[in-house]
This record gives structure tokens, sequence and C-alpha cells, in this order.
DNA sequence: CTGCATCCGCATCGATACTG
DNA sequence: CAGTATCGATGCGGATGCAG
């Protein structure tokens, strides 16, 4: 790796524009966030809703991206204490900040593919 | 993995969504091509420029991320007939297009970050 | 100056089986 | 119903050295 140049003129402003594009594509880019939270939009979900409308997509990684995204205060995860068990999904605030990105990322794909 | 249900009511246009943000995902999702990019908007950049500018970036995730940047249509790579050689790196039409959605992602990161 | 080739560690993800 | 545990494959990306 080549070394750091301390005096160099490397543009703060840039590399600060640099993080935000990183937090945010570590935040929305796993593999299957988008799709969970481009359904989450539509409001309130259950565990087994979510995982029957996304195709292919695994338990284990199903709950490991939502996990992920609780931390990260995207969604709010709502148990029920009944028998049988019921969990829901919801995007918090940030989490719904998030609606026109998606949307852009989601057309310039649709009109850019071959 | 689950079986796919042939009958069931997945929505087609959640799909459609879907796959378009996979696509612009994976086109400008790589480790590096969020900071290539935001540095070609502001025009041409030689290959050592570039090099220069983003921290702690190798030659090789350079070259590579570079190559399929170009092979995707985001950028134009061109090559003067010097010695010794140069090299400059600009955007597309549809590379300049992603203009507005790395600007979005830059601001949502900056502003929700703790 | 502008790259490419090779090796390899590490995280990510998939498959499968099991549980409160 | 809503998860968890474990194992193994795969691939991204870093380090280093060489080349036109």
């Amino acid at each position: 790796m080549r070394k750091e140049n301390s005096t160099n003129t490397i543009n703060k402003q840039q590399m600060d524009k640099d993080c935000g594009m990183s937090y945010t594509l570590n935040t929305i880019g796993g593999r299957w966030k988008p799709a969970i939270l481009y359904r989450l939009i539509g409001g309130k979900m259950r565990y087994s809703e979510l995982r029957d409308s996304i195709p292919n997509v695994t338990e284990r990684m199903l709950v490991l991206q939502l996990r992920e995204m609780e931390k990260d205060g995207l969604i709010n995860r709502i148990v029920y204490a009944e028998v049988p068990p019921r969990v829901e999904y919801e995007l918090t605030e940030k989490g719904n900040s998030l609606k026109p990105i998606l949307k852009s990322l989601s057309e310039w794909g649709v009109k850019n593919r071959d």
C-alpha cells in the first residue's frame, strides 16, 4: 500500500463525501437489504410475509440482515406475546428517509440495464 | 432453499424494482467505485491523479474497478500515444446520469452517521 | 507512468439440520 | 411461527513483485 502523504492536498470535503457514501452503502448495501426495505415501505410486515415475498432468500440471511438493520436503526422489530408467536417489522423514521434513495436506485437500474 | 411457489402472488412489479436496485448496486457498489465516480464528476482525470486522490486504494483495485466501470459503460478510458504514457478517465453520459444518486447517497450518509 | 500476475486471508453467503 | 447452529464454498480485496 502507498504511504500516506501527510502534506498533500487531498480534498477534505471529497473525503467527507466518500465517507458519507460508504456509510450509506454499508447500511443499505447488503445482499437482501434493498428488497426488505422496499417491501417495508408499504407498511408493517410479518417475518413470514417478508420471507415469502422475497424469492430465494434463506431464513438465515433474512434474519441476519433484519438484525443488522435493526441495529442500524432502520427498522423496528415488534414482538407480540401470543401463541403462536408473531413478529412484525416496520421502518423507523430513519429507514423511511431512505425512500427517495431506494426509488432512484430502482429507477436508474430499470432504465439502464440491457 | 425454499421451493418457489409458482402460483403465488409475488408482486411482479416489486421484483422488477428489486432487479433495478440490484443492477444499480452491482454497478456502483464496488469498494472503490463511488469514490472514483465522485471524483470524475469534476471532469477528466489521469490514472495517477485518481490514485493519489483516493486514500488507501491499491493500484490493483483501482485498475480492476476502472475496468469494470468501463465495461459497464460508466466511464471512458482515453489513451494518449505519448512517452511517457498518459491515460485519462472520464464519465460517459450514462456515468454522468448517476450524479444525483451519488449526491443523495453522500448526503444521506453525512446526515445519518453518528 | 500505467498497469498486470500471483498468492492468499478473511468475510460473506448458501445449504442443511435443529429449536423455543 | 420465527427463528438458531454449524459447516463449507465462494469471491472480494490486500500485499507484493513484475512489465510495457
